[in-house]
DNA sequence: GTCTATATTTGGATAGAC
DNA sequence: GTCTATCCAAATATAGAC
């Protein structure tokens, strides 16, 4: 093997995957082919089997990809000691997230492609990113799972309503703080400070 | 035309949206072929033709017929004068109603099916519903459109994550009190009391 | 109103030359 | 590794007989 082979082999997968996303972005998730991946690379369409050895592979790779992304963006958000401040910043960055790239938050958290199951290899950085999550949280001393579960349901809630019914305003992005502040309210009732919650009602 | 010519085309029509309904279930929304629908109703493929002008207008007639569904069982929903109880029953009823049919789910709140676009025809029971929405809403003294939307963005969040990560479980169906209640704390400060709310932040 | 037959297009994927 | 050529299957939709 030539050197450098494994470097052009990982940089020709690149590209065609940049070209994947924005043919998905153009024409759907589901809407574009494996042809018209084919002349954005410039190459006929049998080269791509070279790379990868389906068009679910792509799909696959994708999902690791968005999923990379997004745990990029969780740690990203600045830490602040002050759980209001934190969790303002945090809906503010998720959703900004989903909104930027509707195709990208169909894959990772709608899950509406058809018959699309991701390998555990692409899927091993979703678990980071929820891991992120976790410990961003618990750094507040938010630590029970069910209101990470409900945190999760309020943000996507927002992105996939933006993205359904105002795809080109801002009418739930505008509701990031407030739903932020809800859920604050939320937490300060029930753990009454910032003490160890213990197994009262949520 | 013969008598009954209309009762039995539009019989014909149900017959065909209820197989639709059904192969849509099983293979996704957009995983099934006019040949599958034909056959699943005991006729040949060209034949749907005589009942609806495309696969597009029967998409179209699926989106009205979930929006009906939608609309009543929005109406359905009992009224209670106590503000929590009445909303408490509306989160149940919302996610019951979205996690009971996913496929409906999808097309009615996620736009993910690939170029299609209701008609305003078949929009009409949407705004029906939401009309229905906004009415209930009144009815306990929630008169502001940012609060309906972030309502709308909770509700529709928690059954959208409990579809796409737990779909065979109830991890997000049991937290519709504290989402409900979490709300009504929202709107306890928010508004202090039932006075009519004013330009206050959200 | 339903059928057979088929037009037309298109998809993912493979064979084998170079 | 890339290509041409093609397989094979399937899709929506139409034409025209009955």
């Amino acid at each position: 093997m030539a050197l450098g082979g494994e470097d052009r082999q990982a940089a020709a997968r690149d590209k065609i995957l940049r070209a994947c996303w924005e043919l998905a972005r153009e024409h759907g998730l589901s809407g574009f082919t494996m042809r018209q991946i084919a002349a954005a690379v410039g190459v006929r369409a049998p080269s791509l089997y070279t790379y990868f050895t389906s068009k679910h592979a792509i799909y696959d790779a994708m999902f690791a990809e968005g999923n990379a992304a997004f745990r990029d963006a969780v740690l990203a958000v600045p830490s602040s000691a002050n759980r209001r401040e934190q969790l303002r910043a945090a809906a503010a960055a998720f959703v900004r997230f989903c909104v930027a790239d509707p195709v990208r938050f169909q894959l990772l958290f709608q899950r509406t492609l058809p018959g699309f199951q991701p390998s555990p290899r692409s899927y091993a950085p979703a678990v980071e990113a929820l891991e992120a999550m976790r410990a961003a949280f618990a750094h507040v001393g938010i630590t029970r799972p069910d209101h990470l579960d409900l945190w999760t349901a309020l943000v996507t809630g927002l992105a996939s309503q933006q993205l359904a019914n105002d795809p080109a305003g801002d009418r739930w992005i505008r509701l990031t703080d407030a739903a932020a502040d809800m859920f604050v309210a939320l937490l300060d009732q029930a753990g009454a400070g910032r003490t160890e919650p213990g197994a009262e009602d949520l």
